[in-house]
DNA sequence: CTTCTTGTTACTGA
DNA sequence: ATCAGTAACAAGAA
């Protein structure tokens, strides 16, 4: 659920908080949320952030990649010195005892997969409610193999609109369909998808290659904006999304949906219900009106 | 109890 | 080879 405005502010803050930091312990609570070899990373001092898409690159001094991938119900939760309560990632494990009721504030909780901790004592955890989510430990060479059939990222100054138009053109299936396909472009999920499309007045089961380029234009500049502004927003905290900032707080560009989750409410321009329906398997929202 | 949800990949069939 | 559709993954909400 988290798409490329939620991870790139996630990337922001760790930028601000971890460039310089020394790791110097991995706590693994659920084995398939890490790939490699945590060994490798101890005593390693981060070096700097990227992102393309979804995927999240911290770069360490030895020059291996820990990639981040939240999937769904992923969260990246930073917490600087733990001076009260339980202390930070010397919990006991749960496993087998589960507490009936768990303070919400207090981590490691019964999601956290991963607990990264820093020679100054703060920590990093990981934490997926479902377990989609993954971190990989990766040489540069396995991290750009990874990478390779990633499309352009919305926000890279080469996704250009003759680039989104090329690349809409040489398929039939629904646009709404090709906005999620990363392969193409890297960062569009459910929520910006079908924003993005009722900005542009594009109705979602529209081939993709009868997209006229006016259109694409269109759609181009609201994909770019709306992505914009929900990094300025702090992200979207949807009703059924795990998403919060490093912080612990929630982002505030939910309340700028248009019509994604919206269905049976009110469109905001002609007040037509939001229809949903459901293409490659995934909700889909738009304003049968205002969508031609 | 069943059904639905979501991002991505693996698989299946055209 | 290429393309499109779907099951699978996991856990919880309805």
């Amino acid at each position: 659920m988290p798409e490329l405005p939620e991870v790139e502010v996630v990337r922001l803050f760790l930028d601000n908080h971890l460039i310089g930091k020394t790791i110097s312990n991995l706590e693994i609570l659920n084995k398939k949320s890490f790939t490699g070899d945590p060994k490798k990373i101890i005593n390693q001092k981060i070096t700097k952030t990227s992102r393309i898409g979804k995927q999240l690159s911290i770069h360490l001094k030895n020059n291996l990649i820990l990639l981040f991938h939240l999937k769904m119900t992923g969260q990246i939760i930073y917490s600087p010195l733990f001076s009260r309560g339980m202390p930070a990632g010397q919990g006991v494990s749960t496993f087998g005892h589960p507490t009936p009721k768990e303070d919400k504030s207090t981590l490691p909780n019964k999601s956290t997969r991963l607990v990264f901790t820093f020679s100054n004592g703060s920590k990093l955890f990981f934490n997926d409610q479902r377990k989609f989510g993954w971190v990989k430990l990766f040489t540069s060479n396995e991290l750009d193999d990874s990478q390779k059939n990633l499309g352009l990222d919305i926000l890279s100054s080469k996704f250009t609109s003759k680039y989104f138009y090329q690349q809409i053109q040489n398929t039939t299936r629904p646009i709404k369909v090709v906005l999620l396909d990363q392969s193409k472009f890297a960062g569009i999920g459910n929520i910006y998808a079908n924003d993005a499309l009722f900005l542009s007045k594009i109705n979602p089961q529209t081939p993709s290659n009868k997209i006229s380029f006016k259109k694409a234009l269109l759609l181009h500049h609201f994909l770019i904006q709306i992505m914009t502004e929900s990094i300025k927003a702090g992200g979207s905290t949807a009703k059924d999304n795990k998403y919060i900032h490093p912080d612990g707080s929630s982002g505030q560009h939910q309340f700028n949906f248009q019509v994604y989750q919206r269905a049976g409410e009110p469109c905001l321009v002609c007040q037509t219900p939001i229809k949903r329906i459901t293409l490659a398997g995934r909700g889909t929202f738009y304003c049968p009106k205002c969508q031609k």
